[in-house]
DNA sequence: CATGAAGGTTCTAGCCACTATAAGGTCAAG
DNA sequence: CTTGACCTTATAGTGGCTAGAACCTTCATG
């Protein structure tokens, strides 16, 4: 029962930026919330939730555009949960097509970091290799 | 021997896209180029093999600056090579680096596809997770 | 030599998810 | 009432392109 607080202390309660949030706000993610009569945002528990569930989300490495698709299919309690399944399937074959990739990078830098014995540029096999 | 061609051609011979050269232009990678008299850019193997070299040196994804200081290097024949090395090798760890971070996303994403039975938003052991 | 298609030119705006900066207004404590 | 921490909006920048508009050039045809 933290009560109205505004954006500088959610953003230190949630460990993010209160530019960030400004962001989320505007990107659709978070609603619009009360001001004081200054014009200051006044958050609740609401959306100190709302702005976890985001982080966790972020975490997985989801874009904004599924965060707020897992936002709105979160509020219908009984949606089928489908297309929350896929989100996460999807995700999870992104980031293994990814992995396979960089491992294959990692392979080739190994190989040219390994390579290169030379002293100057002239002898360099790395600078040979990108050069043909 | 190509002799002198166009962007596009230049494009088809490097699997790049025009604009990307002249993007690579306006970045500093690739230095102006002689034009026709209405203003076509005339390319020659010269910018042909740069080209080329910009394009291994991305597929190690490395960075336009990055890629640039190579390209800077490679013209100092008498230079040490310590400083590709060291571009080469700092790329290295980023990937691997980036490598342990998802893998370590693609085990809890990979928990949380296993981890979900339910048929609605509801039971979502997915969405549960989220929301804290 | 005229025409038309294919390909070239510059410029501007958009993508994503922020980050940075400026110029100003509000709030609470002392 | 002043100070200083915090808030406000607006604008521009990041990387590495991509897309589109509006216009101009080139070259193979008829």
């Amino acid at each position: 029962m933290s009560g109205q607080i505004t954006i500088g202390r959610l953003a230190k309660a949630t460990d993010t930026k209160a530019v960030t949030i400004r962001y989320y706000e505007s990107a659709g993610l978070i609603s619009p919330v009360n001001r004081t009569q200054g014009g200051y945002r006044l958050y609740t528990d609401r959306e100190k939730d709302r702005l976890l569930f985001i982080k966790r989300a972020r975490q997985l490495g989801l874009s904004l555009e599924d965060v707020k698709s897992l936002l709105g299919l979160a509020d219908d309690e009984n949606a089928p949960c489908e297309q929350v399944d896929s989100i996460i399937h999807e995700q999870l074959e992104r980031v293994r097509s990814r992995v396979r990739d960089l491992l294959k990078l990692e392979q080739e830098l190994g190989r040219l970091e390994r390579g290169c014995k030379a002293e100057t540029i002239g002898e360099c096999k790395i600078i040979e290799s990108l050069s043909r």
